[in-house]
DNA sequence: TGACTTTCATTGCAGATGCAACGATAACCG
DNA sequence: CGGTTATCGTTGCATCTGCAATGAAAGTCA
């Protein structure tokens, strides 16, 4: 008998569903009133804790390859919400840091997100909640294990508790 | 003292990155040995479920926009993998159904995407599974009462055990 | 010191993506 | 019938994405 697939009970099939309309709806907060888009919302929100980083370290915590979080970077300080400052130590590194119209920007979106992220914690009792969460944390430990994935980014293995854990070649910097 | 916001600790981008990783990792299967897209294993994947339909059936259960299916079944076309059929009742549909080379492509596939989910499955207890999924369907529930979230596709909707419901415009084709 | 390697941010480029048209066909309805 | 509306699949286009490659700047070590 032929291969019948039932695509819509295939679990990374259901994750993808759920986290791309979590996603939009939550892209309806940054971008109809800021025009950000993700990786640039992703940034802000990175820089609202870590003070001045590098492209570098942004790419380690945030899930955005490199390239995507330099162009992100670019137009964020194009539209004056991030500075990028040269690291006189290293020349090669770059401290990037939100400005206050960033912060002003983040000030209207952070609620906004809280909200969002708020209506759905509600839905289901915490004992839920923290099922759920450590479901996600044992299936990024199935793919730890296994070769053909992807490594995790640093942030998301080392913990969602622990301080900034700041680049120590960027520690330190003004801002 | 200024906003500063935990991304790693927030919902919508946990689920995001979870989600990406699983994505990927699932998609060295059909990427590597067959050169396929998401769209088009997804694609594929309904096929073998639901025989001859159209691109407005398959826009409608597989989370894909509409020119996005179009295109992957045109490229599934030119490879040989499916077909592209007239329908004789109605000039502008299109029966889209697998050839053997795209059944045999699936028969090779399924059984690696069944053994990643069996992976991931197999990391929980059967409860602890049973409360991830009931606590996405809840989130799925919040997102369908909030205006500003796009509606659910069809199938995600109407139940994942449900036959395959055929568009009255396509059902009874040949395939 | 000086060649070699590594790290940093950026850029090029081919391909994918999302959204808004578009032409073609069918359904509706006076 | 005929005109309007709705639906189907496709295409245009501006943008985004991912990956490799680039040039600049440390780091390494004999």
């Amino acid at each position: 008998m032929p291969t019948a697939f039932r695509l819509s009970a295939f679990l990374p099939y259901r994750l993808a569903v759920l986290s791309e309309r979590v996603s939009r709806r939550l892209a309806v907060e940054y971008e109809r009133s800021h025009d950000l888009s993700v990786a640039e919302w992703r940034v802000l929100a990175h820089l609202s804790r870590c003070g001045a980083v590098s492209v570098r370290d942004i790419h380690d915590c945030v899930n955005l390859e490199k390239p995507r979080v330099s162009r992100a970077v670019s137009r964020l300080e194009s539209q004056g919400l991030v500075t990028k400052a040269p690291v006189d130590r290293d020349g090669r590194l770059l401290a990037i840091s939100l400005t206050p119209s960033g912060r002003a920007i983040l000030d209207d979106i952070v609620p906004k997100a809280h909200s969002v992220e708020r209506r759905l914690r509600e839905a289901v009792s915490p004992e839920d909640l923290a099922t759920f969460f450590s479901v996600m944390e044992r299936w990024h430990a199935v793919l730890d294990d296994d070769p053909d994935a992807r490594p995790r980014s640093r942030m998301d293995v080392e913990g969602l508790d622990a301080p900034e854990a700041p680049d120590p070649a960027t520690s330190g910097l003004p801002g």
